[in-house]
DNA sequence: CCGGATCCGTTTCGATACTG
DNA sequence: CAGTATCGAAACGGATCCGG
């Protein structure tokens, strides 16, 4: 009995997430462009993490040309750049949401916050609306040029 | 307004998920086990993104290790053997989920079937559950002898 | 035959030094 | 400060060999 019949519909269309999803460093910075607020090269290299500066310039690089962030010079420091997701880029908040909900009960008894997690495990979708909100927020001060 | 303070509760355990989700061919194991119901090694070979016999040893060894999946001589065939998730293992459904609807509608006008993403998407419970109700249905097969 | 370990040529990654 | 060059280390893919 073949086993393609019954499950995975259409080829199972994971494959087409694997170049993101399937890299550590870029999964490392999308969670610091959604969840920590940062936008800037130094920033994410300073993430605890210790990504190399060309690892952070490939994904950067790649993620720009997949059209998952774009990037604006700084509005007052002419010699920085600034990364923000772009729409398609939060489409990928969701799965970010999973990893972290994750991430967090499985390191059980660490040090880990016991009930902000079942929070946010009951209310993904709240907790996805307030950071679009944030990001939001910073693309209204940060944006204004476009 | 120190960025900190408002986002990423508890230091983003997503880095605790990054050794199985930031690898593309343990993602790629996992679809299989959960998607398309694959429990053979030699199935695992002939998946089309073409794992390697030494990549595909590796990666069981430390999902069987890490307490992802677990793994039984075949009942019939003695020099098989059959791999299959454990509880902890299918916690990570809705991440693969998730990741298979956003590979879904990335694709957009390709292979991929209109509506049934859509379905997916909005059914993301009914969907998980029918799938764990599929791997309940083999292991009430296969996992008699435990 | 099947799972899987080992060896090897090649590619990719990543830490550091360095440049504009 | 953003990004590149270099170079050793690790991962990969393929083939082969081994044990049951």
């Amino acid at each position: 009995m073949p086993a393609e019949t019954k499950s995975c519909r259409s080829t199972c269309p994971i494959a087409n997430a694997l170049e993101i999803v399937g890299d550590k460093w870029t999964l490392v910075i999308l969670r610091d462009l959604m969840f920590r607020n940062l936008h800037e090269y130094k920033e994410f290299l300073e993430s605890p993490e210790g990504i190399a500066t060309n690892i952070l310039s490939a994904r950067l690089k790649f993620l720009t040309e997949d059209g998952i962030i774009s990037r604006i010079p700084h509005p007052t420091n002419g010699t920085k750049k600034l990364y923000y997701l772009t729409e398609r880029g939060k489409t990928l908040m969701p799965l970010l949401i999973e990893m972290t909900i994750w991430g967090s009960d499985q390191i059980s008894g660490a040090e880990t916050p016991p009930h902000v997690i079942t929070a946010m495990r009951n209310n993904k979708e709240e907790f996805a609306n307030q950071t679009l909100e944030s990001l939001a927020e910073w693309e209204a001060e940060n944006l204004r040029t476009l």
